[in-house]
DNA sequence: TAAACAATTTAACATTTATTTAATTGTTTA
DNA sequence: TAAACAATTAAATAAATGTTAAATTGTTTA
């Protein structure tokens, strides 16, 4: 931190409530949901995923895209924990984690359509 | 797309259902609010803001960091709509832009708290 | 209106992240 | 068990993003 630009206000100036707060961990895991959320064809595979599990190559031909780039992406969802993972024989199936994430995706979807 | 990496899985393999897809303008703009969130720092202040209306100042003070880094993001913020932002005298003050958001917020935390 | 204060902006740099291509791993089936 | 298929990984590059420091803008007050 640069001492020019450190505010120079007094202490007094401001109401300091001072709630609880977070963990970091906390804060550092619900900042990677949200970062994994973050990018658009990312968000576009959770969207595909709200009809039900798909698998890698159904998910690459839907979209048009090579399975490298979708299986990288879907790796990100997951460390996230924002998708399940089920080999079935040869494909692998993804799906949503829970309906936590359907609702908050909802929301989040919801929110931003009604500020258009 | 490369051609080797292409699936070459017949289509009859995958029951497409095709439910209703959102525009390329909503999933961007849901997209660059998750992403807003989508970093340590700045869900902090976003975590912050949960106790009212804080200015740039106060913010600064309380984080222990530059002016210049807190105005940058919450310029992120604000862009993506997740907080207000009001002057008053000298200070301008930034809030939570609705009740949607801290519900959202909220959830979050509390999915990722619960899955540990 | 000049000085002081609060916030923002800009430009440079360092870091992170997304994509491509090719090689590799794991599973099924002939 | 070898061939075919599905998915992942790795390495290289390109693009986007976060931070720092300094300059600038806008508001108040002496």
């Amino acid at each position: 931190m640069s001492l020019e630009s450190s505010p120079k206000c007094k202490i007094e100036d401001h109401k300091t409530v001072d709630t609880e707060r977070r963990s970091d961990a906390l804060i550092e895991e619900t900042a990677n949901l949200f970062n994994a959320l973050g990018e658009i064809s990312r968000l576009r595979l959770m969207e595909f995923l709200f009809d039900g599990p798909h698998c890698v190559s159904e998910l690459a031909h839907e979209t048009g895209q090579s399975m490298s780039l979708i299986s990288q992406r879907l790796k990100i969802l997951h460390q996230a924990r924002l998708v399940n993972k089920e080999r079935k024989g040869k494909h692998i199936y993804y799906s949503l984690s829970d309906e936590h994430i359907v609702h908050l995706l909802k929301n989040a979807f919801d929110h931003v359509d009604e500020h258009k």
